[in-house]
RNA sequence: GCCCGGGUGGUGGAAUGGCAGACACAAGGGACUUAAAAUCCCUUUCCCUUCGGGGAGUGCGGGUUCGACUCCCGCCCCGGGCACCA
């Protein structure tokens, strides 16, 4: 049989029928099945999508035949630097490169058979795609949620571009690994981190993976703690937060951030104002490339002349400015505990500050003995005055409850996920549809007037200063002010690359609206994302975005829900055979064009379903991938076993055929594919080992392996004479035909295993010990010895225990 | 340092309290064949064995249980993420 002619014939098929369309004005059960829609790379498709869009590929099938209405769209996500560069390497507009890109991956996942609805195709790319997300973002902007800022950012001087502080983890670039600069920019924000708390509540409105939603808490990194006001030797105070207030009688400084405001506030005052200035540009200077890197040795600069009072006791106290303390989180300034923090500890060792122990148990000759040793051990205060003798836990609030009748402390949460930076200074992406107008400031395009197209032109590679290219061009930057009619000009900056796949899904629900990004109507009618397929790369950060996107849509009333996203899932990654990542300069890459025209594209899809734990990386290995071959293989085979005067099922077969039923309609939803292959093996098997089988026999082993391995499975159930698999219905499992009349119990004794006996289902009591006695193994075991006890756990196993 | 995964034969992996190693791969042996491919059969965790079996074994050390890969406590190692967040 020629595979790749089969493959080819049954996808014209599918095509031409629209087998995978999915509709929005239907009275059928609604499932949506979403896998993030790849960035078309000049690489071609990965084995690792086939990975994932066959798992979901397979489960979208299953459930169609089910009786759903299936959305299983496919999209592209063409926005961003990498597109850019490699335009700009090989010379040719993004636009064409995107478009070509496209086209190959398309054209291969045509051969792979998946079912997506291709009629709601876009690209992120498409004006009539990001017209609306630019109607998006100005409805940020109406709503305070969009702003422009000077702020610090991330500067990659390889890729010319600001980097959000995701894409710069670590202090290295996430595309080229080059080390990260810090600039001061005007950029646009997203008031994202007003959204911290609603975007972990919401969490509980969401199916997600414990480890998803675990990424996501982490990500927004919530403290509880509580502000503290700090007087001042001599007049004015300053705020500091703490989640350890149980130390406050161990505060012997405190330390504000060289990089915040309120140093700038202080430093008429300080006595050694040059000290400190140089302090604060070395802060500057290294930022973000040293300060990623955990320092032992800390540094800092006492801030002479201005002492802090403390709050309870009234004792002077010195302030420092050391770069450990960040000036965007909290309020810039913190207490120093030397005693109980380490950070702290290390700073007064090397300024040789007290250290006073306020929290018994530890050994702060050595170390701080910190909250993560103390909390919840029951461990007492010291040197705390009127609170020594009480636990840490009743101290947190006694001590809390005298600040606040002070009225100089209050509770606070701080979150560490910040504003989403919205800037980028790239050709390559939507732009940013405000505009600026000497009289009126910022004003927003009008929405007539979107999208605003990114002009067609030659010259789109990144400047040296830093300005997106589209600055260069004065005949789109140059324009009217929509409110005065004044000469203004336009924003040139683009939007980053998430912005495009943080409302996607919303799209497809509905691709060809031009009222409207989506109708409320479609958007009710498919509810949410039911299962949402993606790396675990993507699990903090683009779902993070997503969320944030779909809430604040929903704040303004147009979503139908807060959370659009129901389940995720994420999936391993499929390594080299040498147990690598795949990449070109390991030479380990696999391309699925190849597999497929040596293997076919049902082998291909099967031996990744088979690979291994759908959610761990595995390694490639061809020598697997033939097994499945073989396997494909026998099923072909086994036509020929058919004999037609065979009527209905076979008996012999029931319980396996009922079993396998079960198997693959559980494993399909619990991400267990590789044991859905195993079982349809075991099935198989089970065939070959007779002389002939059925022709129903033979259809439900081609209805079961037709999710994953689509085309051959039609093929031969055309042959046989049956109608589409694809228009046929998921077979149904009967649940008291999936044991046998007779089991197998084993027996053992003292927890060792000796032996089977054969009974039937819920055989009496008396008749197992007595069969079980009578085993030959287990008689040696149990002779001449007292039998103190009798486990019995129903159809499973007899335990004997002996003295 | 913190957080999340993971550690089972030569390999990928099954088994989530009940015969560890399903299902495959690889290897070895055999059948068919002039030969090859394809296919089929057998062996394949380790040690002992009188071939009936017996003992050990799921990273290490304890514990709970009649019974532990599975649950609990304490470690070790590998992978990934975050990283001075007060």
């Amino acid at each position: 049989m020629n595979y790749n002619e089969i493959e080819k014939k049954w996808q014209d098929y599918w095509d031409k029928h629209n087998s995978f369309k999915a509709y929005n004005d239907i009275d059928k059960k609604p499932y949506y099945i979403l896998v993030e829609f790849p960035y078309p790379s000049g690489t071609g498709l990965h084995v690792g999508h086939v990975r994932s869009y066959t798992a979901q590929d397979a489960l979208a099938r299953m459930k169609r035949m089910q009786g759903y209405n299936v959305l299983y769209p496919m999209g592209w996500d063409s926005f961003g630097a990498p597109a850019e560069q490699y335009a700009v390497q090989n010379r040719i507009h993004p636009k064409d490169a995107v478009r070509e890109n496209i086209n190959t991956f398309k054209r291969q996942m045509k051969t792979l058979g998946f079912s997506f609805d291709w009629d709601r195709e876009f690209s992120t790319t498409d004006p009539d795609y990001y017209k609306w997300t630019q109607w998006q973002f100005l409805q940020f902007y109406k709503h305070n949620m969009a702003y422009k800022a000077s702020v610090n950012v991330n500067w990659c001087p390889k890729c010319k571009s600001v980097l959000s502080n995701e894409d710069a983890a670590g202090g290295v670039c996430e595309r080229c690994s080059t080390k990260v600069e810090q600039k001061r920019k005007n950029q646009w924000m997203l008031r994202m981190s007003s959204y911290a708390e609603d975007l972990l509540n919401g969490l509980d409105d969401t199916n997600f993976a414990d480890r998803v939603k675990l990424g996501q808490i982490n990500w927004i990194g919530k403290s509880s703690g509580i502000k503290l006001k700090i007087d001042i030797v001599g007049g004015g105070s300053f705020d500091i937060f703490t989640t350890c207030i149980e130390t406050v009688y161990g505060i012997t400084f405190f330390v504000i951030a060289p990089d915040g405001k309120l140093i700038e506030e202080l430093l008429p005052r300080a006595q050694n104002k040059d000290e400190i200035k140089k302090y604060i540009n070395e802060t500057k200077l290294k930022s973000n490339m040293d300060r990623t890197e955990f320092q032992d040795n800390k540094t800092g600069v006492i801030i002479k002349g201005i002492k802090a009072i403390h709050p309870i006791n009234k004792r002077e106290i010195p302030i420092f400015i050391s770069d450990f303390v960040l000036g965007d989180y909290g309020t810039g300034a913190v207490m120093a505990v030397p005693a109980h923090d380490q950070r702290d500890y290390e700073f007064a060792k090397t300024y040789n500050i007290d250290i006073i122990e306020v929290i018994k148990g530890g050994n702060i000759n050595e170390k701080a003995y910190e909250k993560e040793d103390y909390l919840e051990k029951g461990c007492i205060l010291i040197n705390s005055e009127e609170f020594n003798n009480l636990t840490v836990e009743e101290a947190k609030e006694k001590i809390y409850e005298k600040l606040k009748k002070m009225g100089i402390a209050e509770k606070e949460d701080n979150y560490k996920m910040r504003d989403w930076i919205f800037s980028r200074q790239r050709f390559w992406g939507e732009p940013i549809p405000m505009i600026e107008c000497p009289k009126c400031g910022w004003v927003m395009v009008e929405e007539k007037d979107l999208p605003v197209l990114l002009p067609d032109i030659a010259e789109y590679e990144p400047t040296d200063t830093g300005e997106s290219p589209l600055a260069k061009i004065d005949e789109w930057v140059n324009c009217k002010c929509p409110k005065c009619g004044a000469n203004a000009k336009r924003e040139t900056d683009t939007m980053p690359n998430w912005a495009g796949s943080s409302w996607y899904f919303l799209r497809f629900m509905d691709p060809h609206n031009d009222k409207e990004f989506a109708s409320m109507d479609a958007m009710k009618y498919w509810k949410q994302v039911d299962w949402y397929n993606g790396g675990m790369e993507h699990t903090a950060r683009h779902l993070l975005y997503a969320r944030f996107w779909v809430q604040f849509l929903y704040n303004i009333g147009l979503v139908p829900k807060k959370e659009m996203i129901w389940t995720r899932v994420s999936h391993g990654m499929i390594l080299g055979s040498n147990n690598e990542k795949m990449s070109k300069s390991k030479g380990n890459v696999v391309n699925p064009d190849d597999i497929i025209k040596e293997y076919g594209a049902d082998t291909l899809r099967c031996y990744e379903m088979f690979i291994g734990d759908y959610q761990m990386d595995a390694p490639w290995s061809t020598e697997s991938l033939r097994g499945c071959k073989r396997f494909i293989d026998k099923v072909v085979r086994l036509k020929d076993k058919i004999n037609p005067n065979l009527k209905g099922y076979s008996k012999k077969f029931e319980v396996i055929q009922n079993k396998t039923i079960k198997k693959i309609t559980e494993d399909l939803v619990n991400l267990s594919y590789n044991t859905a292959v195993s079982a349809l093996m075991i099935l198989s098997n089970n065939y070959d080992d007779e002389k002939e089988i059925s022709h129903e026999d033979y259809t439900l082993l081609l209805t079961l392996l037709n999710p994953i391995a689509p085309h051959i499975t039609e093929e031969l159930n055309e042959i046989i004479g049956n109608k589409p698999i694809v228009e046929s219905l998921w077979p149904k499992y009967d649940k008291n035909k999936l044991t046998e009349d007779e089991i197998t119990i084993s027996v053992s004794v003292n927890g060792k295993f000796r032996g089977v006996i054969k009974t039937k289902v819920d055989e009496n009591k008396e008749q197992i010990i007595k069969l079980a006695k009578e085993c030959e193994n287990v008689k040696k075991h149990i002779a001449n010895k007292k039998i103190k006890k009798e486990i019995i756990v129903p159809n499973k196993i007899i335990n004997f225990i002996v003295e």
